[in-house]
DNA sequence: TTTTCAGTCAAGCGCTTGCTTGGTTGCTTG
DNA sequence: CAAGCAACCAAGCAAGCGCTTGACTGAAAA
């Protein structure tokens, strides 16, 4: 039982070590040696481990997918109008990005790259998930008045979720700026930068 | 002459090819034999047209940063207001995707892998003199009172940058859905999708 | 004490990679 | 028609890749 879990441990030790050099270096670029390295062993040891390299993207991706539409379910739970709904999942997406960087970075980064190979299909039907849950809130907000009905609630989600994708590029997950980037997403767009509106309103 | 102008179409010919199977695959997964095959050659034979494997993206690069560049400074040109600038920048972005759909995968899928190998800094830079533009655009726009003056033109562009860069990942170049797209980021993007302006308006 | 086995090491296999080399072909040009 | 040279081929090298193998170790189980 104790080994069990100290075995589960260690696979989970290696497979961050070898998020940390997928995020940074691409999972093409990085070498079962350079893992191996990092953790202190030699590459063969890895394969006691892991039946594959891909095994350990598995490994990291696997429970990244689920922790994050679990978040994002819990925050799309029903309570507040659909513009502090999404003003929450912006939010968890920061919140992901600050708790597991390598994790975001390694998903987004590997979309167009391994995760277009079939063993890697379910990362993509993780995507789809989450979609459905953006646009769910998006076209409650739509039927509530909250949200103006003549935007395509896909299109929509297409343009926030390409904002958030580029998150672990700049973002600076020391930094304690996130509210102050919500803020400033939830602000664009739900009002927009033109003068227009403001104008007629005044 | 004519020897030199073939030459040099030869080259480009090549290179072209090499896109293609670059933007598909990415750089590091696309081997110098897969180019060989795509323009009948052996792989032996690229050498006598390229030093390197990464000569061939540096002349695809090369070529498309500059025109980039070109188009955006001709598109920010003087003439209208700055959000009809934005609108051309946005439809000369879709444009660029139109008429160099694997430079613009190339470009945007290699920016956090092989382009942040020092011999690829001009990408960057070229990237820096794109933003360039794009935040003149904005900040004249705000002194102009047709754009909102509390928003930072930098985070703005990072957003709009962002919803371009994604385009390779879904937009069909053979659509002619072109002006359709750009009309819906403008609108997002200017008026915003919350629904208390237009209230306020009515 | 004996048995067992997870965990690691040392070595290296088979394959692919980017690139090189030496020689052949065929068009261009004087 | 002969010289010259750009373009290509055929073959292969050195390095690096993911992964395998067989032996060893120390600690827990019997």
């Amino acid at each position: 039982m104790a080994a069990r879990r100290s075995s589960e441990n260690r696979r989970i030790e290696i497979a961050q070590a070898a998020g940390a050099l997928f995020a940074e270096k691409g999972v093409r670029a990085t070498t079962v040696r350079d893992i191996a390295d990092r953790v202190g062993l030699l590459s063969g040891s890895l394969y006691h481990h892991f039946k594959t390299k891909n095994d350990i993207v598995h490994e990291l991706m696997g429970r990244y997918g689920e922790d994050l539409v679990a978040r994002y379910e819990r925050t799309a739970a029903p309570g507040g109008t659909s513009i502090e709904k999404l003003r929450r999942l912006f939010h968890a997406c920061l919140d992901a990005n600050l708790e597991h960087p390598d994790e975001e970075a390694v998903l987004i980064r590997e979309l167009d790259a391994l995760f277009r190979e079939p063993e890697f299909a379910y990362v993509h039907e993780t995507l789809e998930r989450i979609e459905e849950i953006f646009v769910d809130v998006i076209e409650a907000g739509m039927a509530r008045g909250e949200l103006r009905p003549d935007v395509d609630a896909h299109f929509l989600y297409r343009m926030m979720m390409d904002v958030m994708g580029a998150v672990p590029r700049w973002f600076d997950p020391s930094s304690d700026a996130k509210d102050e980037v919500v803020a400033r997403w939830i602000d664009v767009f739900m009002r927009g930068v033109g003068k227009t509106n403001d104008d007629r309103a005044a």
